[in-house]
DNA sequence: GTAACTGCAAAATATTTGCATCCTT
DNA sequence: AAGGATGCAAATATTTTGCAGTTAC
């Protein structure tokens, strides 16, 4: 455990400090995609101001990633393998926001179907997300 | 334009108020989904809080929705006409968020395609959203 | 030792709530 | 006239910035 949050912040030459580390390994066990208030609670030890900048700097090195919610919050995700060698970010799967729960979960067996942009706009990136109710909460 | 915004809240059964029209009338007259910041910028007559709430309203009754962005800022943007008769909200189309200019631009001409969610997940809508650089600023 | 990172304080922004007043129906 | 909508003030919450002390390399 202790040795995948190192190997990741040296891959991205950060340097190796305890709230990180803490962060990451938030992440890394996190079944969904994280709020900022859900790491603050996780990582409670932390200040907050510092968790806004390791989120940030995860952000700019492709670490995690956002995905985008139709309600007014942000969600972080780590990124996969692929995407943090890859130099720009993207993750080719759907994400699912429930409705009851508020969880964020990334439905990794569902990827994005291709779409063909009018003449003249560039892709970059591309994001699906699917509102609805989640498996565990429809039992 | 005066008749149009009266029929949309009288539909939606909202009494009719300065404030409420021209909110509508930004959102008819806009070619891009707008941030709370543009709407108070283009009716800095009304006051801030009228504007929060006036928009909560909207989306309540399903008159303007929200597009998820990958960055931390929420866009709203009129629903099209079956959409606030039908009940529970889906536009149909991809939206575009331009890297370059930050506009978020309705691609009425792209829908997004079917996927398959796995089994015991319910959908209740669905988003598309791709980053990149528009037309305009590819010029 | 040096550069980078963190915590604290405080500033700047954004959002929500309560209440008295005004407007729509 | 009655209920709902607005504006103002103020309370909360969120995010950003500056700076001094600490830590990683």
């Amino acid at each position: 455990m202790g040795a995948q949050t190192e190997f990741i912040l040296k891959t991205s030459s950060l340097s190796i400090t305890s709230s990180r580390k803490k962060i990451l390994e938030i992440f890394l066990s996190a079944s969904t995609a994280l709020a900022h208030q859900d790491i603050e609670k996780l990582a409670e030890q932390y200040d907050r101001v510092t968790i806004y900048r390791t989120l940030q700097t995860f952000l700019d090195r492709g670490i995690i990633h956002t995905i985008p919610t139709t309600d007014n919050t942000i969600k972080y995700a780590l990124c996969s393998d692929d995407c943090i060698t890859s130099g720009h970010h993207h993750d080719n799967h759907v994400h699912f926001l429930c409705d009851q729960c508020g969880r964020t979960l990334c439905l990794d067996d569902v990827s994005i179907p291709a779409i063909t942009l009018p003449k003249g706009y560039s892709m970059k990136e591309i994001n699906m997300v699917v509102n609805g109710i989640c498996k565990t909460c429809m039992e």
